[in-house]
DNA sequence: AGGCGCATTTTGACGCTGTCAAGATTGAGT
DNA sequence: ACTCAATCTTGACAGCGTCAAAATGCGCCT
C-alpha cells in the first residue's frame, strides 16, 4: 500500500505522501511561506503539478498535515526536554521547558507557523486530529501542572487553567516576537526565556 | 496637492489613497486577508486595476501603510485609556492597560495583525516609519516603567527591559491566541487579562 | 502466466492574481 | 490658452490553485 512505504522509494509509484510532506517543511524553511506553491512543490519532487492532488484535497490541507507533524516533533522535543531534565527540582525543571518551547518554536518555525497560525484555527478545515493534538498539549499543561500541585511541588491555591493560559501566552508570545523578527537578538533568547520562567516560576512557588 | 486632499472627496482626481488604505482595513476585517486582492481593492472602490500603483509601489507597501495606521490608532487607544484611568493606582493602572492593550489587538485584528506579522518585520521593506513607531511603542513602555521605579511605584530591584520584553510577549501571545481563534471564548477574556496583569504586578509591586 | 481493476499520475484548461509598459485624461500654473 | 506633470486606463504576461478527463502501470485473482 501507499501509506506503508516498503522503505526503498521506488519512485514513480512509491511514497509520494511523505516526500511531499518533507519537501514542503524544506521549502518553508528555506524559503519562507511566500515561495510555496504546489506547481514548485511538484516540480521539486520530480512530478507533475496536480500530482499533490491526489494526497491532500487542496494546499491548505497539505499545510494542515505538515502542522500536524510539527505538533508530533514538537511533543517528541518537549519530551526529550523532560527527559534530559528528569533529575532537576521544579523550578529548574520550569526553567528548561521555558527553552525548550521557545527554542523548538524559534528553530522550527516553519512548523510552529503552522501549528498556531491563524489560518488552520479559523476555518472549518481544522482536521480533528490536529485539534486534538493542540487541546491534549494544553490539557497536559493543566493535568501536569494539577499533578504537581498534589505532591505540594507548586502552590496549591493557582488556579492552573487561568494560570495555563496566561503561561502559553507568554511562551506563545515570545516565540513569536522572535519568529516574526521584532525580537531580533537571538542572542538573548536564554536571557529572556529565563526572566520568563522566574516570573511563572513567582506564581507556581509554594507558599 | 494630493496628500492634503480638498476635504471634498471629488473622485477621478481626488483623495484615492486614503480611500485605499480605509478600503484595504474594510476588506481585512470582514472577509480576511485571504480575500484581500489589488483588483478587487480596486473595484470595490471604482478604479481600474492598476490605479492603486500610483499611491504604492505595490501590494505589500499598501499593507506597510496600514501596519503605519494601525499603530497611530494603537498609540491613541492606549493613551485613551491611559487617561481614563489616571485616578487609579499603580495596581490597577496596569490592569487597565492589559486589558486595553488585548482588547484593542482582538477588536481591530486588522490592524495588529499587519503591525506585528512576520511579512513586515523580516523584509527589507519595513518602512523606517513603522519600525520608528513599533521601537518608540517598546521604548516608551521602558521609560514608562523606569520613571515609576524612581517614584518609588514598582519594584526598583527590576530589570526594565528584561521584564518589558517578557510583558510585551505575555500580552501579545496571550492577543494572538485569540486573534488566531487557539482561544475561542471571548467572554474568559478580561479574566485572562487580569491574571496576566496580576502576574506581571507581582514582578513589578515595590518591595 | 495473463489480464483486469483501481490507485496514481499526467495533460489540458479556466479564472484569478500581481505587476509592467504604454497610452489617455485632466487639474494646476504660467 | 497651452503646456507639464500627476493621475488613471487599457493591454499584456507569467504564475497561481484547482477541476476534468485521459493515460499509466502495480498488485491481486484466477
Amino acid at each position: 500500500m501507499s501509506t506503508k512505504p516498503g522503505a526503498r522509494g521506488a519512485y514513480h509509484h512509491g511514497d509520494l505522501k511523505a516526500v511531499l510532506l518533507d519537501e514542503t517543511a524544506r521549502i518553508l524553511k528555506e524559503e519562507g511561506e511566500g515561495a510555496l506553491s504546489l506547481r514548485n512543490l511538484a516540480a521539486r519532487v520530480g512530478v507533475s503539478r496536480t500530482a499533490p492532488y491526489h494526497h491532500f484535497k487542496d494546499k491548505q490541507s497539505l499545510l494542515s498535515a505538515v502542522g500536524e507533524e510539527g505538533f508530533v516533533r514538537f511533543n517528541r522535543a518537549m519530551l526529550d526536554s523532560a527527559r534530559r531534565h528528569k533529575g532537576a527540582g521544579p523550578e529548574q525543571g520550569l526553567r528548561a521547558w521555558v527553552r525548550a518551547y521557545v527554542t523548538f518554536a524559534v528553530e522550527n518555525s516553519e512548523y510552529y507557523d503552522l501549528m498556531y497560525g491563524g489560518r488552520l484555527w479559523q476555518s472549518e478545515s481544522l482536521s480533528n486530529s490536529l485539534l486534538g493534538s493542540a487541546r491534549g498539549t494544553l490539557r497536559g499543561n493543566v493535568e501536569r501542572i494539577r499533578g504537581a500541585q498534589d505532591k505540594g511541588l507548586y502552590n496549591r491555591a493557582l488556579d492552573p487553567v487561568g494560570f495555563s493560559h496566561v503561561a502559553w501566552g507568554t511562551l506563545h508570545g515570545i516565540s513569536r516576537l522572535f519568529i516574526d523578527g521584532v525580537y531580533t537578538n537571538n542572542a538573548s533568547r536564554n536571557r529572556i526565556c529565563d526572566t520568563a520562567a522566574d516570573m511563572l516560576w513567582a506564581q507556581l512557588a509554594p507558599r
